[in-house]
DNA sequence: TTATACACTGAACATATGTTCTGTGTCAAG
DNA sequence: CTTGACACAGAACATATGTTCAGTGTATAA
């Protein structure tokens, strides 16, 4: 993406405005909010900016659509910045027991919201609350949310949740196939790896973020 | 916050629509947007159903503003749904240094967006990214990124970032005061706290949030 | 049977909002 | 000095958009 490196200020003041503006009631401004913030005075100014600014690749406009401009991200594929992403709340995760996953098991209503950029994958995403301590060795604590994308196959390196039917437990580790067996390698370095036969390694889902809130 | 059970099948569409149109154009639908997309002919029937989910709660609105709607939260002090608080990507933090944090320090225009709900403060936030496999006694991953609010005081029960000024290190652990001492306890359970006193504690900040974001 | 509440309809209207037009001023390059 | 590019200004215009109006239909309660 080609940037213009240096932004007048009035545009810099335009960019910090809709930012703000964007923050506080989250939908974009009108060109006449815009010109009133930036101390300018003919909507034509604004336009012209606004012009300049998305030919340098800091915003994207729609065109004859009331408040239809959006801020560039960096992302690669120009998500753009202020979009999210619901995340439903599916419920609980804990060691003792499978994830129940699927149609209708979660409320719709309760979900995470998420700027679309700090995810790389935006479908059939679902977010779990740990339960206790038992995945301490993935450096996840009582309590913190983990977003898992559902899917049933994992690939090499892939943090995912599997539950291990010989020993009734649910756990999140980096996935790794090993000749006959698989070895299932704990985020915290200190740890060992388990390795188990790949018949009770159930993927429930490919661990793609860990939050935690504290406090 | 009232809310009434039971949503007509017309008036879940409409909430269905909105929310796929914000994840999609980063801000709000018009009335006729959301009359064809629920299949409704009329204006009016729409802003009738729009005045009745805002009466309940689901939704606020703005009069005479194009676009002048955003989805209600459940949060305690209804922070809109899809408004976003910019946290600047401050650096990083790394066991053997102090966190140098500071006016003009970071760039704004490096910055992690969140949704607000997420946080319980919104000013003074910066975001670190964690170097190094010496923050793993918080459950903190090298590569994570913390959420921080600026501050140099701490009250007990707080996760903090502390620099130990005798050690030489920066540390993430709950801060408590006891007696003559600081008593530095780490989030996972399976550790010991440690004891320093408080002269050579500098607290940089409260962490409110861990993120880590896999693959 | 009547009254009331709710949901809906098409149309009209008012205002919000974005785009375009015709110009001016400044600055740098030729 | 002239030219061209850039930034700006006020006004006009067209369309987008939200609100209101005068009605209809249905269901329920009295």
């Amino acid at each position: 993406m080609v940037r213009k490196k240096t932004l007048s200020s009035r545009q810099k003041a335009i960019l910090k405005f809709i930012r703000s503006y964007l923050g506080e009631n989250s939908f974009p401004p009108t060109i006449r909010e815009i010109g009133a913030a930036a101390g300018i005075s003919s909507t034509s100014v604004v336009n012209y900016n606004l012009k300049r600014l998305q030919e340098w690749g800091y915003l994207l406009r729609q065109k004859d659509v009331s408040r239809g401009l959006r801020l560039a991200a960096d992302a690669p594929d120009l998500v753009p910045a202020g979009g999210v992403v619901r995340v439903p709340m599916a419920g609980t995760i804990a060691a003792g027991e499978p994830i129940e996953i699927g149609e209708g098991v979660f409320d719709e209503e309760d979900a995470l919201e998420l700027t679309r950029d700090l995810l790389p994958q935006h479908d059939n995403l679902y977010a779990l609350q740990v339960r206790g301590d038992s995945m301490i060795d993935a450096l996840v604590n009582d309590g913190d949310i983990v977003i898992v994308q559902h899917q049933q196959e994992a690939r090499d390196g892939d943090m995912v949740a599997a539950w291990l039917s010989d020993r009734g437990e649910t756990t999140l580790k980096y996935f790794y196939r090993e000749r006959d067996q698989v070895r299932l390698q704990p985020a915290n370095p200190t740890m060992q790896p388990i390795y188990v036969d790949p018949a009770v390694v159930h993927i429930q889902g490919r661990v793609l973020m860990v939050v935690r809130q504290l406090s």
